[in-house]
Formats: C-alpha cells, structure tokens, sequence
DNA sequence: AATGAATGAGGATTCATTCAT
DNA sequence: AATGAATGAATCCTCATTCAT
C-alpha cells in the first residue's frame, strides 16, 4: 500500500532528521552540553517526539555510532573482498574509508570515543548494545582479515593480529581526536590530514616484512 | 615552626586523599557517574571539605591531569637532555615514560582525553586551563625537539615534527583507550602491552631513514 | 481554536496559582524562609514546573510586584485624569489606591521594599528589572503630576514634585512596613488605617498653602 | 588589675572592630549578600573568633541595631528632659537626632528595616531581641511623650499618639530607604535632605493646631 | 503520531556554625 | 582567646523522561 509505504518513509526521515540535529549539537556542545529539548527545537520536533524514535538520550547517542559503523563495515567487506586488490592498497583503502567516513560526519567518532571513555554503554539499551557489539566486531573483524592475509603471503611481519587491527584503530582514532581538540582551541590550524598520511606510511613501513 | 610544616603537609596529604578518592572513582564510575558526595564518602570527608582544595568538580578533574603531565614534562626533559643516548633510545624512553605513567595511572589518561572530548575546557577556572595548557605544551615540545635532532642527524625521514609528535601522542592515547574500552567490556584481554610495543615499533620502523 | 485559548487560559491560571502560593509563603515566612519546594508544595505543583513560568526565585519574586504596580499605575492614570476632580481629591484617591492596594495584598509592598532594601535587583533577569523600572517610574510620575497641577494651581506650597513625591511614597510605604512588623509582634494591635489617615490629613494640611 | 582592665578594653575594641567590618558589608552586599568569612577577613579575624563575640550572623547584625537605637534612645532623653526647649523645637529635635544617626551611619536604618521586613527576629536569640523590644519600646514612648506633650499643651491636634509616633518613624524611614534605593541606582541624585526637611515641614504643619 | 507541560530525582555548591589545636 | 579547617544541612536549579490530550 503506497500510504504505509510513503508513512514508512516518513518515519525513517523524521528519525534521520532528530539523529542529524543530535549529530550537530553533540558536536558544538559535547554530549553533557545538550539537551533533548535543544535537539527537538533544532529538528522542529517536540521533546516528546524524540522519545517516539529513541528510547533514551543515550540510546539516541549510540544510534549515531551505529550508522557509520555498519556504512564501515560494508566499505571493508568490499575492500576485503576485493581480489583485484594487495594487502597494502587494502590497508590504504581501509584507512580512507575511515577518513572519508570520520571527516565527514566528526560526530560519529567522537560519540564512539565517547562511548570508549565513558561507561554509558551500562545506560544502553541491551538490543542497541548488542547491534553496536556486533558491528563493531564484524568490522574490526574485517580489517584483522586483512592483516592475516598479510601475514599469510608474507608481507607483513609475523605479529597478532588483534595487536594490528587494535594499533591501526588506536592510533587512527586518537590522531583524529587529538587533531580535533588542537583545533579546538586554535581553529587556524588543521593538520589532520598529513599527521593520518604520515601515519599511515609509517604503520604500513613499520610492519612491512623487509 | 613545625606547626607550620606540619599543617602544611597535613594540607597536602588532604588534597592527595581527595585526588586518590576521586581518581578511583573517576576510573570506575566515569567522570558523569561520579558525585562528590561520593567521593567525600570515598576519602572519607565531607562535600564541603572538598570545596575547600577544589574549586569545582571540573576543578578537580583537571587537577588530575596536571600532576602526570608534569611529571611527565620532567622526565622528558631528563631524556631529552640525556646525551647519553641516541634519538631512536630516547624516543624509546619517552614511549616507555608514557606507558608507565599512564598505566601506573589510567585516570589521568583519561582525564586528559575527557577534555579532549568534552568542551569543559570552558568550566575550567583560567588558573586550571593556562597551567594544563602550558605544561602539555612543555611536554610536547619536548617530544618535537627529539624529533627534531633524528631529522637533523637524519636518521628520521624529513617530516614536520609536529606531525610526528601528533602522531606519536595521537597513536598511544588512541590505543590505551582502545584496549581500555575493550578490556571494560572483557576484562579478561588485557592486550594493552603487544599493542603498543608493537605501535612502537612500527612507529621506529616507519619514520626511521632507510 | 478553543483548544489553544483554553491552554492559554489555563497557563495564565498556573501562573497565577504560582503567584498566590509564593506571595502566601513570602508573607509567612518571608523570602529567604521560602523554598521553591515549599511552593511547590503549596500550590501543588513540582519544583521543576516553577522553573516553567518563573526563571528563578528572584524572578518569581519580582512578578509579585509588578502586577500591583501596573494595575496601581492605571490607577493613577485613572485618578490623574479625571477633571472631576480637585487635586486634593486626587491626591486622596492616590493614598486610597495605595492603600487598598497594598493592605489587599501585603507581599507585593514587601516584596517592593525586600528589593528596595537589597541589592537582589542584580539577581533579576533584565527583563524584569526593566519592566519593574518602567511602571514604578510611569507609576511615581503620575503622581509627581498630581503634585504640580496643585502647584500651578497654587493650591500647593511651591516645592520640588519629586520631593513630594518621594515624600508620599516613603511616608506611606514605611508607615505600612512599621505598622505591619508591629503587627507581627503583636497580632492584636492594628494601627495601620487609622496611623495612615492621620499622614494623609497631615500630608495634606502640610503642602497645602495657607 | 590594670592587666584585666587592658583586656576588657581589648575586647570591646575587638567587638567594636567586628561591628564595623559587618556594618560596611552589610551596607555594600546586603545581608544575603555578606559571609561571616568576608567579615573575618574585613576585621583580620578568623570566623571563629566572630563567633566568640556574636552567637549568630543575626545576632551580629541585631547588634548593629541596637548600638545606634541606644544612643538615640538617651538622645530623646535629654531632648525630651530639656525644659527650655517648645514640643515643637522637641520634635525638630528628635527629626534631626533620627537624621544625624542614619546619614552618619546608614546600615543601621538598614538593619532595622531588614529585622521590620524579615522575620528574623525568630533567629535572634531571646537576649538581644529581648533588648531590641526593650530599647525601641524606650525610644519610641520617648517620642510619643513629646506629642503627648503638644497635645496636652494644646498646640497640636488631639490624636491617639501613638499613631503620630508611627507616623513620624514610618515617614522618616520610609523616605530615607526610597531615597537610598533611588540614590543605589542612580548614585549623582540625592534628595534626601530636601525630601526629609519637606517631610518634616509638612508633619508640623500637619499636625498643629490651626 | 505528535505535543509540550509536568515531573521529581539528582547534583553541585554555599555557608553558618563547630571544634580540635 | 584565637584560629581556620571541617562540617553537612540546606537549596536552587536542571533535565531526562513521562503522559494526558
């Protein structure tokens, strides 16, 4: 029936709308900074709307990360499975799709540190605990994969997998959020970009075999 | 006058008790989570007493991050004027300075990235943020001048130091509070050490010349 | 819509109900002995929805004036143009209007002289201390006219109208706080209509030229 | 003993020292407005020792009350004592005894009028109000002694007198905290003399017969 | 489904007062 | 007597969440 279908859409938008509103205020104001009623009035909902698409504020928050999480997750499976692809240009695809994904959307990064730093996850809906749990794996999964193939053709050196896939998250995740609280403080500066490159070259220098 | 000292050290040994009440908390309850009445309990004083060595909750938390930095920024300055040693060791020492202090103290790790990620840099009393603000710039100067001499001596590739300062920094906060996050929701993988050695190593690995 | 005027009639009516208890409390226990809650409680509503129609206690305070203000400023220009009328006429009018005024509702000349008397006016949103400037000055120069149509009419000693002015008010306003803290002490003896008789015949046999 | 002697001495200086830190801070922050800290530190004492002195904060600011009230208590005596002087030149007498104290010593008014409007004088412990009662009960019979004394003297009208006692007190404080307020806002007008001496005029006008 | 008024628990902070030294 | 650190009750205010309409 095209008026459940269009009232499905409508739905869908209006979820996207509150979680774009959240996005932006979350990132001016920090998470403890904003209230719900803030973010109805910034989407044009009432306070009580918000609570129609999210359980909670936290839940609200999660939904944030959630979203790039599984766009990520499919970026990687597309990389993993690209044969046309070696382990290298792998490792470097999977890096621009978190930059890409991260410097387009900041938020979403910072709701995942954020969620890193704080035990809000006990707050969290169990389902979107567990739907977070499960990306999050899936897609570190992949990356891991792609270390283990490295390994397995003898490119990369022998090492833990999980201790590479932890280190490439790590340190691309604190670069971004060090580079973000520098410019905080002075905006004029952005070196985001050639402290990830520089980065990147020497993850993959560093654990190249040879 | 021993009185004097003596209540002076008294004095001291207060606000340490304070910090240590709070630091544990801070650490397992998260910043939000915490109430001071909580950590008057903790240390055993009243909420009021705590108002007397801190100015505010966000007074206090910063107060966490000072004393690690500053004694971090020390110890730099020991390795960086050690001439005893070559650019690839102290790098190796200031790595390891990192990695003891803020495993020997995780909080003040964390206190340092909750301001990186929150905005409360504006609750901070001006004493608080130019005296943070300063020492972590001390500190991270210091890392830059090592750097610095590797590109001079050229044993390190030509790059803005800056960038390799970021990067380190950005690197290991990252990845503490990755395996941190991780070994909250399973305490049982401690993976924090490999990983970093490993990042280490990598990191030697990739920005050393050939 | 009947339904959105119904809500704004029931707004206004909450406001009010706030007003009323608040303005009950203020005049038992004074300001500082009256908590939000205790409003709260009184006009069976939560703190929280206090804070819905008043920013704060200082705000809820200054409401209390005003309304009396506004309404004895139509008053006064009422009585100011009313021809019928010779000046000591008007002049007694005005004394009556202060007087139903404020022994119908005490707190409202109290809570004016609890703003007199501190320097709260600082605490109160712009907004309010603007409103509250405008009316008691539109409100004091009514009166001040009174005065110099007498004047001019040489019915009055040639004086300073703001002098007299200020004369009337402060004889009135102090003669009603005099006598109501003497009522406090001893609920038995009220003096207040018969003392302020005698000041207004007094007042009047004063200024009055020969 | 000249030792005892000197610390009695001591002592009320000591007192005399606190009053007038608290007098000057009440006076530029208002009652709410002024800790028991700030008065240490105005006189160079400790809080505690403020509470070797005064039992409470509102004992300390009954204090402030009841010095000035004494002296104009004897003041009216020996107004009211001397036989050389009219009732109308007693009366001028005490108006001007009532200007001197409160223009040399402005707090004073305050406090008085701040105990009219709060009801503090529950918190006052039962000595000093005890004393408060007993001194303004004095000071006020001695004023109503005089209009006794013109009425009986038939110079002024026959009227309950205690009535005109209140009317004198209620005009002249009245005025005197209007102008205040008005002079707290706008600090270039001052019109308090004028507006008392206008007061003053009319009340013997007022209340003289023919 | 949407609203937005109402809720009320919760928390930071202040400050008069006490008391050990 | 003097100190000033410690107390902790008291209070204002916020804000996530609910619910009647």
């Amino acid at each position: 029936m095209g008026t459940a279908e269009r009232k499905e859409k409508e739905k869908a938008r209006r979820r996207e709308d509150i979680l774009n509103a959240a996005k932006k205020l979350f990132l001016e104001r920090s998470f403890r900074g904003t209230t719900i009623e803030a973010i109805a009035q910034e989407c044009e909902l009432s306070t009580g709307t918000i609570y129609l698409y999210f359980k909670s504020k936290d839940d609200l928050y999660s939904a944030i990360n959630i979203r790039p999480l599984e766009y990520l997750d499919r970026e990687m499976t597309r990389i993993v499975e690209d044969d046309s692809l070696a382990v290298e240009e792998k490792l470097k695809k999977a890096w621009e799709a978190l930059y890409t994904n991260f410097t387009s959307d900041p938020v979403s990064l910072r709701a995942i540190l954020h969620f890193q730093l704080e035990d809000s996850l006990e707050i969290l809906s169990p389902e979107s605990l567990g739907r977070l749990n499960k990306v999050s794996r899936s897609f570190m999964g992949k990356i891991a994969s792609i270390f283990q193939a490295g390994i397995d053709q003898g490119r990369f050196k022998p090492a833990n997998v999980n201790a590479y896939t932890d280190l490439l998250w790590g340190a691309f995740s604190g670069t971004v959020l060090w580079e973000e609280a520098k410019r905080r403080i002075n905006p004029a500066k952005d070196f985001l970009e050639p402290t990830l490159d520089l980065g990147f070259e020497a993850l993959i220098q560093g654990i190249s075999r040879d």
